[in-house]
DNA sequence: CGGGATGTTGAGAATCTTCAAGTCACGTGG
DNA sequence: CCACGTGACTTGAAGATTCTCAACATCCCG
């Protein structure tokens, strides 16, 4: 493995603004590695012995239940903490993470956050804000599933993963990764059949265009319409 | 108001173990107040200047959409920290805190979390531990709304209340405060009709026993495989 | 070029909500 | 102490949303 860069981490909340010498100190600790797309990065019930940073790619957290029902937990971005089932105080990992598309990962084992934490001030305020943002989104989805129908929560959660990882295109923003109706379906409670339906019924109306494994959304604002359903 | 008891706290994990001077120390920053029945802690979107930790009684979160529908987070047992918007980097409260039976809360400015942290060890690890425990039933929750049945999903929160704050009487045991049908139905997102259809099977099939804002469980391990499906 | 993964669409069924109408319990004030 | 009013709860019927089942179309990868 080549040395690892400054720069790999220079930009990163946690870790903005420090000393070459501190910098050089976090990636001595960490070694980076490239997970090929579809790999599994870790795996529900593992023991947690590590955790993570995501340099490039995207990653899927997924659960599943005992029945074997799938629900997408969230999708990881570039600069992203994840894996912090030690700072939870958990002894294993609560999902799968899955690379959607090929992704290069810092990895830190456990031993490593009490060192990061007392030398790096703003490391653990970083992974607890972390943490503390993804208790709201899951909180804002609890509320979703519980009083919007499915059409609204679809729309929302498109709406969404085109503001987290949009990728401008000629006619629309595009979302930056390979996504099935399924994955929609697992993200929002509902199947995918009615992803399907419903993002036929959009394309109809001009709000997005589809196709395999992609999503277009080409009129923002007429999406958002339907969100808070106001058509 | 009395001076506080070092006993208040002395069995609360995040205190547990401290010597009587800590005690002390963790006191004088707080203070403790009486909330009676339906009086409201903080309310949602107000600015967060304090945290608190539920000495007695039961305290009901609600979050309330845009659009008007109230959907309750979660409610508070004795001993656990709540409003802990500052340990999660945000300036306001996300979420209505209301007493649900007569309450007796401690109460901390803001301006002490950084000195507890510092003097207490422990203690910022029992607050993120708190919030690592809420994510974790926040995400459970989504996989129930995700992926089960209005029954299953009442069957699960019935079983978690009376797990957590039940009290045993004669022929079973019951919710330890007030809780309306209305209440249950924005705990599983559903409707306080379908709560009370559903209730009112359980009681024909001799699984609970209802009553004016009380729920008995006569029969847990009936209830439990409802929840799991299996009637 | 075959086959698995992905996506579309129709029809029927099931669950759950909505609307409606009431009953019941409890606390308050006369 | 009783009447009354309000909040809590119940239950029926109709309707809507969404799921399930089924069949087929399509696309990509090897």
């Amino acid at each position: 493995m080549p040395a690892l860069d400054r720069s790999l981490i220079g930009e990163i909340p946690g870790f903005a603004g420090l000393s070459e010498a501190d910098l050089d100190r976090v990636l001595s600790l960490a070694h980076a590695s490239r997970f090929e797309k579809d790999a599994t990065i870790f795996a529900q019930g593992e023991e947690a012995h590590s955790f993570f940073l995501l340099l490039s790619g995207h990653v899927r957290v997924v659960k599943t239940t005992p029945e074997g029902h799938q629900v997408i937990a969230r999708y990881i971005n570039e600069g992203e903490l994840f894996g912090l089932a030690i700072f939870l105080g958990r002894s294993d990992y609560p999902a799968d993470a899955v690379a959607a598309v090929d992704c290069v990962v810092l990895t830190w084992p456990n031993s490593a956050a009490a060192e990061l934490q007392k030398t790096i001030p703003g490391f653990g305020g970083a992974a607890y804000q972390t943490i503390g943002a993804r208790l709201q989104d899951t909180q804002s989805r609890v509320m979703e599933l519980s009083t919007q129908q499915v059409e609204q929560r679809i729309a929302h959660t498109v709406l969404r993963l085109v503001r987290q990882s949009g990728r401008k295109v000629a006619d629309g923003i595009e979302i930056d990764f390979p996504i099935t109706r399924q994955d929609i379906a697992e993200m929002t409670g509902t199947t995918l059949h009615t992803v399907s339906r419903i993002l036929s019924a959009w394309e109809e109306a001009g709000l997005v265009r589809g196709g395999r494994q992609k999503v277009i959304v080409t009129d923002p604002h007429g999406l958002m319409l339907i969100a808070e359903h106001r058509r």
